[in-house]
DNA sequence: ATAAGCCCGGTACCATGGTACAGGGTCAAG
DNA sequence: CTTGACCCTGTACCATGGTACCGGGCTTAT
């Protein structure tokens, strides 16, 4: 085995991924497709190492494999900019804080209806429930009423 | 038409989902499959308007399908207690806080990452894509720098 | 009575990020 | 020279929450 390229398998444990993995990126575009050898298989060169510990890091900061395609392309392109990088960085910074901004108004609401709830009694009766159920129940629950009452 | 029952179409306006939705959901089993005409056509008791509601803010708060069908089997169930519901809301709220953590995480990372660039100069040279390159590209680079003086 | 509009079951497909085979070929050590 | 570990392609599958389409049947208004 030669040390200068990396079979599938080597560049999967020096990246810490699965090798499936690796191929799936190959498909995804993520990692070009390294030359051949005699039988076939695949041979790396080292740099891909790199390349592979490049989307790990970028996937921990929340961009997909898409945006992380895109960033490996800007980063290949001579007359891509800092600037562009700043600005994707930017966006998924606004993007997380959206998202952080909808859960905390979940979060928010989930936790008065658990403050409201003294966790007493059957669950029909629960307050969490009832909040859920909604208004159109007792309306539903009236008009049933009233008809077996004019029955 | 009887005004007693609903079909498929008139329960989805009702509730404002999709028709497809519906079926989706019975087959879930959030829904139960409801009684049908002579044609086949399913025939909605009205209160479903109120299931498929409930379903809807549970959502907004952040349960899972599989969660919602489980509340909503507590909420039949005679000897579910309120403190049973109270218990899934916690922990979904815990949940939510976790996810909210992780957001924060990131953000922090990626927001340290956008500061500490200035938008000038190429991409290569981005501190963006140098953090996310991190050190082994620099001592693949040296590597290589070495076998080329050694040739 | 005919056309529009609704409904039926079944199946396939969307995005996301992989994972898990099956059925072969290859490579290195003993 | 055989055995086990590795690699190949291709395909199917996982969860999540639906959406879309197909070929047919039903209903309703004109």
């Amino acid at each position: 085995m030669q040390t200068a390229t990396l079979t599938t398998g080597q560049l999967a444990r020096a990246a810490g991924v699965g090798r499936e993995t690796i191929r799936f990126y190959e498909r995804q575009g993520l990692i070009a497709a390294p030359p051949r050898g005699e039988s076939g298989y695949r041979r790396y060169p080292p740099e891909t190492v790199v390349r592979l510990l490049f989307i790990r890091r970028a996937k921990q900061l929340g961009f997909s494999l898409a945006e992380i395609r895109e960033l490996l392309s800007l980063q290949q392109s001579p007359n891509a900019t800092c600037s562009d990088i700043r600005g994707r960085a930017a966006a998924k910074v606004a993007d997380i804080e959206a998202r952080i901004r909808d859960l905390e108004r979940m979060r928010a609401a989930l936790s008065a209806l658990v403050n409201a709830c003294s966790g007493r009694g059957p669950a029909s009766r629960c307050p969490i429930m009832e909040a859920l159920t909604g208004q159109e129940a007792a309306a539903l629950t009236a008009a049933r009423n009233d008809a077996t009452e004019e029955k």
